[in-house]
DNA sequence: ATTTAATTATACTATATAGTATATTTTTCT
DNA sequence: AGAAAAATATACTATATAGTATAATTAAAT
């Protein structure tokens, strides 16, 4: 009959709007923490104690502002997979023309994988780590993102603007190139990330054989 | 002053092959449930009781044939990265057709991530689990690669058959497109590892400009 | 000001797990 | 067969770490 003794549980309630701005801002603190450690070290190697001691506290304020660990994981990929769809914002895959499209989707890509790299990361690695049902909806999300990609591809090919076969496997080759960014860039890198969005972009267009 | 016990840390002799022989055979045995494990649990969350049980013997049969948990996954690793370098095989980046060079690179290259898949997975999560100086050697194998692709890239666009400005990004482009099969691949999935390689080469062939 | 609720710390529990000292069994050699 | 060496198991240590019960402190409310 133990009950909840921390925040992070229940909802937040409507009033108090300060508290509760506080409350959000240092869960942002512990999130922030968080990242760099998962990415550095990985899930499991992190431990509680040691993101406590970079904040200055102690593990009992976690457990006050999350749940467990894997509640710390799961807001970390979540935020990461909303920053990745809204590469899809204001954008009709339906509407338009292919190529401009596919250029505007390509560079936003790059950009928000560039911007996410770190959780980027987490999010190839540590997914595992998550019970089934949140590795559900990750899954999901991750095809939407390649449905996107195919459905214009698709829109391309019938229009006669791309010459290639296959969408689908088109769209996971662009998907997989973009992501695999992670892997490589730097901030101190030869090139800035608009560079790399511009060249991504011509390479992909060569790719679906756009004209 | 303790000296070791086991024999995974000193040179097998070059007499007694049948034993020999046979220490290589359970080292693979240990290796390949460890592959399973570390690829679907995670290295930190596979433990090596775990990996005992599921060869039906005990923990001390495991530290006699490898130094640690670590020199596990370090084999495996080094297996991988050879397994993906030889690829190059045969092969002459320097001289004979770009194209060709460049397709037949892609396929077989392709062939090895489908094949190697499961260590390809820990290649690039559980990296961060080696030592240093292991970590730096991988580090050199994925340059080589990248840097093998690249020089054929280089000598097809001096040769005029391949139009496409910088070499180096692209050549990171096509290995990640590549590595990233080990996010999807299935070996149910709806193309066969030959179809995949087919169509990945082709795309390829695209994105440089190739004809 | 005093009471109550929210927040954070101290100090602990429970458990998991890498690695090992030592005993036992199996194999090899003469 | 019997001695020596190699291979494997039993039973243990040491340690790390997720999570918590409870106490102390700070902020809010009356």
């Amino acid at each position: 009959m133990a009950q909840k003794k921390n925040r992070a549980a229940g909802a937040a309630k409507a009033k108090n709007g300060i508290r509760n701005k506080l409350f959000d801002f240092k869960r942002e603190q512990i999130l922030e923490v968080a990242e760099r450690f998962f990415y550095h070290r990985g899930y499991q190697a992190t431990t509680v104690d040691a993101i406590a001691e970079e904040l200055g506290v102690t593990k009992p304020f976690i457990y006050y502002h999350f749940e467990n660990k894997r509640d710390i994981l799961l807001h970390l990929l979540e935020r990461t997979m909303s920053r990745s769809l809204s590469v899809f914002d204001g954008v009709d895959v339906e509407k338009g023309p292919p190529v401009e499209i596919l250029k505007e989707l390509v560079q936003r890509f790059v950009l928000a994988v560039i911007e996410t790299r770190v959780s980027t990361a987490m999010f190839w690695r540590d997914e595992k780590d998550l019970p089934i049902n949140d590795k559900e909806n990750i899954r999901k999300m991750k095809r939407d993102i390649d449905g996107g990609l195919a459905r214009i591809i698709e829109r391309g090919i019938e229009s006669g603007c791309f010459k290639v076969n296959d969408p689908k496997m088109v769209s996971i080759c662009i998907a997989g190139m973009i992501s695999w960014i992670y892997t490589w860039y730097q901030s101190d890198g030869r090139c800035t990330p608009d560079e790399i969005a511009a060249r991504m972009s011509e390479y992909i267009l060569n790719m679906v054989g756009a004209h």
